[in-house]
Formats: structure tokens, C-alpha cells, sequence
DNA sequence: CACAGTTCTGAACATGCGGTCCACAATACG
DNA sequence: CGTATTGTGGACCGCATGTTCAGAACTGTG
């Protein structure tokens, strides 16, 4: 008994992280959105509220779906889990244009001045990491990494690390460091090489 | 023979840097920053220009200020140099005070919206690399990395971290979980520890 | 003391913003 | 077909922004 909507509301929230992603919170005006969308300012107050409020929608919308990307990843053999790891890494790389990530965006420019904002971030890298613990977890059943270690902290450097490189990337570092650097953190090569025979404990500090 | 300034250009900077960092770049009127640093939004334009100018001045000057931090690790026993790297990855964490870094803000913002922005950054991020390059190539003379290693791909790992902990940080994570990150990338221990015996020298990907 | 040179100040301006509103169009149902 | 109901898009408002400018304030020199 009414007239239904001309627009698919994902439509929608897909455009808008677009011009969201490209040009920042404070950056974007409610015309660029409505441009972006192909909706009326009007019909976009009448959809989703607030600009505020759209904001939230959109990166929830993008949490969600990063969340549900990285725990694909738990799928798979576990002796491969190191590799699924290295490719999570990469994959940001092959993305020639340099569109960054959203949730960064939020957490650099309005983490704390949101409370909401600052909720959901933290919300999707806490679910972020407990994707990575389990991944190293695999790993250690399959017998690649130490049983002793810290899944979580290896985890968490995966994390950090997968983060890093896509600040570095976002800035134009050169695509082949940024690889090997990649490369470097999965081997986890990294700093442990003491030339010491088999498993070095290490001596806490100083 | 004429009427003297009546600030230091470098206080301003430092000022302007403050809020800069706090409310990053669109989130920072011009009359912010004139009550931050207690110049009139006129002595500013005169001194700085307008307020793009005003932030390149600002970041330059955090980017000069962060590169000589940084490169002041280099200083020390060759055999401690690992030891700086974890300090340096923790360092950010005592900062109870949850302002970010600049440098990170102005990639997130305005790396690819801005030239200039883009081209400074990028030559920040390769100084650090560069830096912690260096600290790894004295951990290898000191024996404590594989003198095979890639010096540069090892640091960068180091500088993803520490700027992945940073964003981690700025979300709100919890700083043990945090020390815990830093402590295990900086131990290495990472995701090498294959049960094999003696070093393990990667075999390619899948 | 008068002048010149420079800086500071605060008001004024144009612009673009986020947000609201309303007349019209389009639909579904009786 | 008529009517109630909802979506639509553009006009509109108040406000805050970045920027400019004319004049006051100040210092050093002749």
C-alpha cells in the first residue's frame, strides 16, 4: 500500500564506503555522498539519518565483512596455515589502486572523538586477532611453529604488521619491499636467528 | 625598524602540531588553531601562509623530529641493538594519553589528496625503514640475526609493527596485549619455529 | 619628535556545509 | 479508478569555515 524504494539499501552503503574510504569522514560532504549514491540528499535523511549515522552503518558494513573475509582463512589444512597467513598479508598489494582501508581511516581520524566509532574498531580488530591466534594455532598443531609460544602475541604481529603495510602502502612505498617485508614477518624469520643451536628461550630484558 | 614578532615560529609549529594531531586535518579549524597557539587567525596567514601550508610546515617538522628520534637508536653496544628496537616498539605505549601520530593521521587523511602530504610521508617511512635497517645489520654483526638475512625486509617488519601497534593502540586495545605483540615481534620468535632442528631455510611458497 | 617599516588585530566576506522541509510523483490496495 | 501512503529531489536555512583587508600598534632610525 505504498511506494516501494527505487534503490537496494546495500547499493547504497557499498557506494558510500567508496567515497567514505576515498576521502575521509570530515572530507566528504553529504553532496559528494549523494553524488556518489545517485540518491537525493532528502532520500538519504529519510533512509539512514544523519550523516553520523550513515558513517556508522557503512563501517559496520565494512567490519563485518572484513571479519568474515579474514575468518575464510580458517578454512584449509592446517599445515598450510602459515601460507593462508602470508597471503592475507599480500593481498592487500594487488589492489593497484591505493584506496586504503576504512577502519583505519575511522580509527585515525575519529577513533576517539566517537565513541561508537571507537566500539566497533575495536570490536573488528579484537575479532581480527582471534582470527590470527587460530591461524598460528593451526600452525602449531600442524607442527610449524613452537607449541610454547604465544598464538595470540604471534598473532597480534600478523596483525600489526598486516596494518603497517597497508600505512606503508598507503603512503606509496615501493610494492617490492612492502612484499618482502611481507614475506619477512610470515617466515618469521624476523629476529630470532641467534646462531644458536635449536630453540634459543629468550633471557627476558638487559 | 619595524615591529618585532611577538612569538617564536617554533612554538607556533608545535602548538599548530598539537591540535593537528588531536583532531587531524579537516577536523582542525583555523580558529582552533588560532586559540591553540594564541595567534590571530590574520598573524597566522601572515606567517604561514594559508592552512595547508601551515600543516606541510607542521608535518615536515614532526617528520624531522620522529627521523631523529629514531635514528638516535642507532647509538649503543651493537649487541643491545635489539634491545633498542623492543624499546622503541614499546615506547608509544607509555603515552597514556591517546594522541596518535601525526605522521599516521596524515597518510590515513590526506596521503593521496595531497602531493606534497604524499611525498614527505613517503620519505619519512623510507628514513625509518632505512633506520631500522641499520639496528638490524648490528644485531647480525653482533650474532644475534642471521648475517643471511634481509637487513631491510627484518627492519621492516620492525616498522610495520610499530605502526600497526599504533593504530592498534589508537582503537583502544589492551596495552598487555599490546606489550605482548611487541615483545614476540621483536624476540622473533614469530612464526619460524619450525620442530627443525638448526636453521631453516625457507622453501619458496606453496 | 616624526616618519617608515613591519606586525598584530578583529571584523567582514564569500563560500560551502549539514540538515530540514515540502510539493510532487509513484505505487498498492479497495 | 480513486485514494492513502510512501519515496523523491530540489529549494532552503542557519551556521561555520577559510581567507582577506584596513587600520591600530609597535619599534628603530634620522
Amino acid at each position: 500500500m505504498a511506494r516501494p524504494r527505487k534503490f537496494e539499501e546495500h547499493d547504497v552503503v557499498v557506494a558510500a564506503r567508496r567515497q567514505f574510504t576515498e576521502t575521509g569522514y570530515h572530507g566528504t560532504s553529504v553532496e559528494d555522498i549523494s553524488r556518489a549514491t545517485g540518491l537525493s540528499k532528502g532520500s538519504l535523511y529519510g533512509a539512514f539519518g544523519d550523516k553520523e549515522a550513515l558513517f556508522q552503518r557503512v563501517l559496520d558494513d565494512y567490519c563485518t565483512a572484513a571479519e568474515e573475509s579474514a575468518a575464510t582463512l580458517l578454512d584449509g589444512p592446517e599445515d598450510q596455515a602459515l601460507e593462508r597467513l602470508r597471503s592475507w598479508l599480500l593481498a592487500p598489494l594487488d589492489h593497484v589502486d591505493r584506496r586504503g582501508c576504512l577502519l583505519a581511516r575511522a580509527t585515525a581520524e575519529l577513533a576517539w572523538e566517537d565513541d561508537a566509532v571507537a566500539t566497533r574498531s575495536l570490536a573488528a580488530y579484537e575479532t581480527l586477532l582471534d582470527t590470527c591466534r587460530r591461524l598460528v594455532e593451526q600452525a602449531q598443531r600442524a607442527g610449524l611453529v613452537d607449541p610454547a609460544a604465544d598464538a595470540e602475541a604471534l598473532g597480534g604481529v600478523v596483525l600489526a604488521t598486516h596494518r603497517g603495510l597497508e600505512a606503508l602502502g598507503k603512503a606509496g612505498m615501493d610494492p617490492e619491499t612492502m612484499k618482502r617485508i611481507a614475506g619477512a614477518a610470515v617466515d618469521g624469520i624476523a629476529l630470532t636467528a641467534a646462531p644458536v643451536r635449536g630453540r634459543r628461550r629468550r633471557t627476558a630484558s638487559a
